[in-house]
RNA sequence: GUGGGCGUAGCUCAGCUGGUAGAGCACUCGGUUGUGGUCCGAGAUGUCGCGGGUUCGAGCCCCGUCGCUCACCCCA
């Protein structure tokens, strides 16, 4: 019996495991900066908070939920998204009780069961944040900012950032009324009748050309925003404007999980095919209570690391010199190891990266395993150097060596890297 | 969930109209005594995704199944 990884999972192991590693913690390292706070979450959630955060209706929850029973005979979801299991916390904890907003990030694996393809599998990554508790629109610029920054910072090009407004409850309702008696004039098949029932504003991201010419004179979300929905678009695109963050506006843009209000966005990458969303997220006025805490907004994110990854190998971005170890130690003979050990864990305290060649290995295929390890720099232990208390230390690179003493290898070694 | 393509060594793949498996890369060792990236030599590795069927004989044909992949769908 060989056993498999189960169907649609995706497995990050080396080499590539090192560059998934580098996407997220770039995506991450951008989201700490702006003063967000870590929520370690469990990764299962009682399934009505999804069916009622997200929307009994949509498909995340109707079709694509890995929904079991627990041994206490309690129906448990695997999460499908963050958001709502952020602001249960939140809500739980009463993060929501000082100042405001509340600014948090998740960083973990979610759960969907869709059929997989290139950049969708069943267990997936996602970092994001959730700001609750003000309606700032200078909130939303910052939200947006962040994660457009994440993805300049992996040093993607390729990609867009489309926004819109879905205004308010009124708004939404004022607009289906028309979006429905509009739809009702059309001539469509079943299949598509039956997803305009589910939810009218998904025929606005049909693919199919029919659909489209069809949908072009449809009356659009944005020409019903109240005024004060379309002054809070307004100011945030004045925001984006000013950080220089291009955008375009997309009035058909859908979104399919239920909470999203107000600004809502998207980014968008050239290179992915058909899951070509690397970000996405908006305001959710309404979700908080709906969950059973105050009634406060907010806006968040999630980003996909995998898709991200997948865009970076497809811009050719990936930052591989990242990963160089640098210093690789070849000891020979059972004396020097004991001594490359302690040498090691002593660089090692020192953040230094640090590797040592195992096995009794010839001191040829050691120097060819050090090179393939992309080391800077090696430093062969052997009697002579044991004998004298120096080695020397050769720079890959270059092939030049340095004679230095064992005691002064962290002070010699640490300046040298710093002018790396 | 629906439809199309694919599944041969760790990786990329070859294998003609069915006769019982190969290349390149990678890997290990070596090219004399303690120094890598080139070159040369040697070596190891596969139940040809899995299960059935047709056949004297199947990696090549048929069925099923699992998985991957592309599109729909959906979204991160």
């Amino acid at each position: 019996m060989k056993y498999q990884a189960p169907k649609g999972v995706i497995e990050y192991f080396p080499p590539r495991s090192r560059s998934f590693e580098w996407v997220r913690g770039t995506l991450l390292s951008q989201i700490k900066r702006s003063g967000y706070q870590l929520l370690e979450l469990p990764v299962f959630e009682d399934t009505e908070l999804f069916t009622r955060g997200v929307g009994a209706s949509t498909d995340v929850v109707s079709k694509e939920m890995y929904t079991f029973l627990d041994r206490g005979g309690r129906s448990i979801t695997l999460r499908p998204e963050g958001t709502v299991g952020a602001l249960r916390a939140i809500i739980e904890h009463g993060l929501d009780r000082g100042a405001l907003p509340t600014k948090v990030f998740y960083s973990g694996a979610f759960f969907r069961a869709e059929r997989p393809q290139a950049g969708r599998g069943r267990q997936f990554y996602s970092v994001g944040v959730e700001a609750v508790g003000s309606d700032d629109p200078a909130l939303d610029a910052e939200v947006i900012a962040i994660a457009d920054a994440g993805f300049k910072a992996l040093g993607l090009k390729q990609f867009r950032l489309e926004i819109t407004s879905l205004g308010d409850a009124q708004t939404r309702a004022l607009h289906r009324v028309d979006l429905l008696a509009f739809i009702e004039g059309l001539d469509l098949d079943e299949a598509t009748i039956a997803r305009a029932e589910i939810n009218p504003l998904r025929l606005f991201d049909d693919k199919r050309k029919e659909i489209r010419d069809l949908m072009d004179k449809a009356p659009l979300l944005l020409d019903y925003l109240s005024e004060e929905s379309r002054q809070h678009f307004e100011a945030v695109q004045s925001y984006l404007k000013d950080l220089k963050i291009e955008f375009t506006i997309n009035p058909r843009m859908v979104r399919g999980l239920d909470y999203y209000t107000g600004t809502t966005f998207e980014f968008v990458h050239n290179l992915l095919g058909a899951q070509s969303g690397i970000g996405g997220g908006g305001r959710y006025d309404g979700l908080m209570e709906q969950i059973g805490g105050q009634p406060l907004s907010g806006i968040g994110f999630g980003l996909g690391v995998d898709r991200a990854l997948l865009a970076a190998e497809a811009e050719g971005v990936v930052d591989s010199a990242a990963f160089l170890t640098d210093l690789y130690l070849i000891p020979l003979g059972a004396q020097a190891k004991t001594v490359a050990l302690s040498i090691s864990q002593e660089l090692r305290a020192h953040d230094l990266t640090v590797d040592i060649v195992f096995g009794d290995r010839s001191l040829k295929s050691a120097m060819k395993s050090a090179d393939k390890s992309g080391a800077r720099y090696v430093v062969i232990i052997g009697d002579t150097e044991l004998s004298t208390g120096s080695v020397d230390l050769k720079q890959m690179s270059t092939g030049e060596t340095t004679s230095v003493t064992l005691a002064s290898l962290v002070t010699t070694l640490t300046t040298k890297l710093l002018t790396w």
